[in-house]
RNA sequence: GCGGGCGUAGUUCAAUGGUAGAACGCCAGCCUUCCAAGCUGGACACGUGGGUUCGAUUCCCAUCGCCCGCUCCA
């Protein structure tokens, strides 16, 4: 990984944010080649998944025929959107630090239960004093036992005692807790009361103010996802584009999250770019469309060359699932930055239900006790998040019936693809030097649609009127549209070498003998085998290859 | 966010309480040769801020960043 990171920055890949002011934790810039890579990545999904899209043909795999469209929409949208979609709740966690165990908890994933043991105490941190009574911890899902265990070990009692304890009242959560009696909780695993700090709020979401005289009441935040921009022009999209289900409407673009921990080069970003489908369909149909886009979306990445040993799906179990969710898979790569048998997220594929769109019209949605999804109250039993009350079923004409459509989301995350193109691109081979002795070599082989440049033109020397004819074939090959380096310094070897660190497919060579036979050659990345051809081909050949 | 380690050219490494060196890479020129190794010349570094000191890249503090472990990852 540390060579991937020092090739990134040496060849303009990837800059540390910031660089000259000391970085910036969590954010990173694309150098010349990086912005040529990414720009490939995000133009292949949009070719594939968008423009070349042809909604007569039923593609392989997928239970009909189909509709997709783009939209870009703002950074910024209205404060209410992420109230409904539940990012809001969720990207506003109160957190406890525990001074003893130093571990971290979410006020509302604490469940506390008030309890007494005969002639025990617990001490408490700080003061000292003897506790008769006090209010045990626990982040389990079995959090009756483990309530149970813990007010043992803190009376430090034996388990065969379980039954003298004397509970009071029943279990509730920390953020039902008066701040003021954090000294009677005793934390998860600590041996003392009162280790707790005050909640601190960890905003996950970032924020800024709308307006030049804006206050803290024109708060808004930037988008932690894309997706909401899709749902909430799902109504404007289907008056004004004659799209039918099922369709899919796909948005690239940049989102940001103020993650706690940013780590492991690009992968955790607090500025990130995703390519995500909102994919609405019939609900009858959506588990099908769900396993076509699951394995489709797989697919896309092999086709691009990501090898099949370093690339899983996961499907995500039921206790993983998001709230929302009513299936998940994940796509993951095996980054060389993580354990053997560890994997990264590059793409989530969950299947929503109707969650968005419900909640956009009806309000923020919670499981009740059933597991039904209903709208989420506040005390005085009004929605605790008021949706926009528009209607945004669906009418289908055909079937006269009317319904909120089911949604697939596969969502990528487009520097984390980048990143595992890159990672999955480099390799050390060994090639013969001018003495035919082997030396080592440093080689990107990108996939041809991803590399950055797709081919460079050499004169093999700088005279007899070889860089004004290698100077012409660039011209050419610029005129098609293909982005490519012209190097005419140094010896023949170092530039090959040069190119293959950059992952340049082709190099076309002017040599003497050109002049005469009107010939050139072109030479493989990754066969460093060379083919001599006419000069008016190069172009047609060139594209050729690149199109395998 | 917590704990530990580390910050010297683009990269890898060296030395030093007083002018910081090398190799590779890069640039220019020579040479003209199809896979980085010829010749000459050149540019480029002590993360940032403060303190101690006559003087700090070196010692101290803070900060920023990187790496590892924990935590987090809707």
């Amino acid at each position: 990984m540390e060579k991937i990171v020092a090739l990134c920055k040496r060849r303009g890949f990837v800059f540390q944010n910031s660089e000259i002011y000391g970085g910036q934790n969590g954010f990173w810039d694309y150098g010349p080649l990086g912005t040529e890579l990414k720009r490939n990545v995000r133009d292949c999904w949009y070719h594939d998944m968008v423009s070349a899209h042809n909604e007569l043909v039923q593609p392989h795999g997928a239970p009909a025929s189909f509709q997709m469209v783009g939209v870009e929409t703002a950074l910024i949208m209205h404060p209410q959107v992420w109230k409904c979609s539940g990012h809001y709740d969720l990207f506003h966690d109160k957190m406890v630090d525990c001074r003893e165990t130093r571990s971290r908890f979410r006020l509302d994933q604490v469940r506390v239960r008030k309890v007494s043991f005969p002639d025990a105490t617990v001490k408490q941190d700080e003061t000292a004093a003897e506790l008769s009574s006090v209010l045990v911890a626990s982040t389990s899902e079995n959090f009756h036992d483990d309530l149970t265990a813990e007010a043992l070990r803190a009376f430090g009692q034996k388990k065969k005692y379980a039954d003298k304890l004397q509970w009071d009242g029943d279990a509730t959560t920390l953020d039902q807790i008066d701040v003021a009696d954090y000294g009677h909780v005793v934390a998860p695993g600590a041996s003392k009361a009162g280790t707790l700090t005050a909640p601190r709020e960890f905003n996950l979401m970032m924020k800024t103010i709308i307006g030049a005289l804006g206050g803290e009441e024109d708060a808004a935040f930037l988008r932690p996802e894309t997706a909401q921009g899709i749902f909430v022009n799902f109504k404007n999209v289907v008056d004004s584009s004659r799209v039918k289900l099922p369709f899919g409407i796909c948005q690239v673009g940049k989102s940001f999250r103020n993650e706690i921990t940013p780590r492991n080069f690009t992968f955790r970003s607090r500025e990130f770019e995703q390519m995500e489908i909102e994919f609405f369909c019939e609900p009858e149909a959506s588990s099908g469309w769900y396993t076509y886009w699951r394995d489709r979306r797989y697919q896309w990445y092999l086709n691009l060359g990501i090898s099949k040993d370093r690339l899983i799906l996961r499907d995500h179990h039921a206790d993983e699932l998001a709230h929302y969710s009513v299936g998940t898979a994940d796509i993951e790569y095996a980054f060389p930055f993580l354990d053997d048998g560890e994997y990264g997220e590059l793409e989530g594929v969950a299947h929503r239900g109707d969650f968005d769109l419900r909640s956009h019209m009806e309000g923020k949605l919670a499981r009740n006790a059933a597991g039904e999804l209903e709208v989420e109250l506040n005390a005085e039993g009004k929605p605790k998040h008021r949706g926009s009350g528009k209607d945004l079923t669906y009418f289908d004409d055909q079937s006269r019936k009317r319904f909120l459509p089911h949604v697939i989301e596969p969502s990528a995350g487009a520097d984390r693809a980048t990143l595992a193109f890159l990672c999955e691109a480099y390799f050390e081979d060994q090639q013969p030097d001018e003495k035919g002795e082997l030396q080592e070599r440093v080689v990107m082989q990108f996939h041809p649609r991803l590399a950055p440049v797709k081919a460079a033109v050499f004169p093999l020397t700088k005279k007899d009127g070889l860089p004004e004819k290698a100077a012409e074939i660039f011209g050419s090959l610029k005129a098609a549209g293909l982005s490519c380096q012209f190097d005419q310094q140094g010896a023949i070897g170092r530039r090959y070498r040069r190119q293959d660190e950059i992952g340049t497919p082709f190099c076309i060579t002017v040599d003497v003998d050109t002049m005469t036979d009107g010939c050139v050659t072109i030479r493989d990345r990754d066969t460093c085998q060379q083919d001599r051809i006419p000069i008016d081909r190069v172009v047609a050949e060139v594209q050729a290859r690149l199109n395998g």
